[in-house]
DNA sequence: ATTACTAGCTGTCGAGTAA
DNA sequence: TTTACTCGACAGCTAGTAA
């Protein structure tokens, strides 16, 4: 997973998701590869191959071109390197990210997380609040789950993982938000990306101090927006 | 200015950028350096000479080591493949940046640029609003200017430049903002962003369908805010 | 037209050395 | 310790060729 990629592989495979590769296959022959990364065909057809070879892309021949579409570890990297560029420019506190989503009804985790001491006394120190027992969950509409990507590059505020006599419990990062009541200011929330679980990606997960089902009377289905500050 | 820099160059100076070589000089030998890049001793050194040589970053040697800052054509480079990044992550429409900044008298030269025929005319079509003669100007608090930064790295909408018979008219890009007015709306407006004037960084131009000083009865040092939507 | 070899060259890497 | 050479080894590039 760690292995080090060539900064001219990663050039590639970024040229390669800046041609749209990333939704859906795009075709696109070695001769205009060349012409993006702007080298001979033979490298341009050399790189394909490589990326392929490595895990990075799909690819499908044809008998005039090919077809290239990211791989999830491609875009895993691709993912790394924007953060980096985050860390670089984005240091300032200004940027909000808006969120529209369904309130669904959770597999009931949240519960047990949030009561768990060692997450709870961090989310306490990090966020300022004493998370109420359980998350909130949100299915979000299509916009906001591209939105959702964003907060994969962005920094948030580190949950550090554990151990127990048991388990392992995994680390993540947080984002404090507003849940947005009409008119209102808004109550302070925060929302909770966990590092490893892959979660389906729609499904956005809130911790709040107060149990929001009721104090907003939401029922399953209602649609609530979250503005995440950082 | 359309050298290609390698990419195991860019990735030397992101890495430089990532241990703080961006506001100051930072202090690192070639051995710190070469941890940092995963690679020899000889390949560090001889990457920060070669960033030198071209232009990218300035250096002092000093018994035990040496000082590192990048330059402004460093950053540059930076922020052309961070703007790619934003290109891949960031198409989703939802993010907002927030503006704080003092109103000041610009150099009247707004007015001018404004009224042109072809600059009004993008205006509307792309803003959809006709724009007031002249722009407000704010001079912006020290958070705001990083905040100002990322408005570079992001797409916006395109403002094509032209020619006229006396001289030629530089492009540029917009974002729609809203001015906030206590508590209600917010005016329609736009940030300005010239291509290529190097205007100082700390000042905001505006463009709005009415009059902003009189609707908003502004006199200069008064603190406003612009909320930018992409 | 493609993609994918092979061959040869160029350029980059890293050990060793000097200052 | 440093930085900055030299030089041998090899990885990656491009031209040419095949399918």
């Amino acid at each position: 997973m760690k292995i080090k990629m060539s900064g001219d592989m990663m050039f590639s495979l970024r040229k390669l998701a800046l041609l749209g590769a990333v939704e859906q296959p795009v075709k696109l022959s070695s001769v205009h590869f060349a012409e993006a990364i702007k080298s001979s065909v033979q490298t341009a057809g050399r790189r394909l191959q490589e990326l392929e070879r490595e895990g990075f892309v799909h690819r499908r021949i044809t008998a005039d071109g090919q077809w290239i579409i990211l791989t999830k570890s491609g875009m895993e990297h691709l993912k790394e390197e924007c953060y980096e560029y985050q860390e670089i420019f984005f240091t300032t506190q200004t940027v909000e990210l808006e969120f529209v989503g369904c309130v669904i009804t959770g597999l009931g985790e949240g519960e047990y997380y949030t009561t768990r001491d060692e997450y709870k006394r961090q989310f306490e120190v990090k966020l300022g609040f004493t998370p109420f027992p359980g998350t909130l969950n949100l299915r979000l509409d299509s916009q906001s789950i591209a939105a959702r990507e964003i907060l994969d590059v962005w920094k948030g505020i580190e949950i550090a993982g554990f151990e127990s006599e048991k388990r392992t419990f995994g680390g993540g990062k947080c984002f404090p938000c507003k849940i947005m009541n009409d008119g209102a200011e808004g109550i302070k929330s925060a929302v909770i990306i966990p590092a490893r679980t892959h979660y389906p990606e729609d499904v956005l997960e809130i911790i709040s101090p107060v149990y929001l089902r009721c104090e907003l009377q939401l029922k399953d289905g209602d649609e609530i927006r979250a503005r995440v500050m950082t």
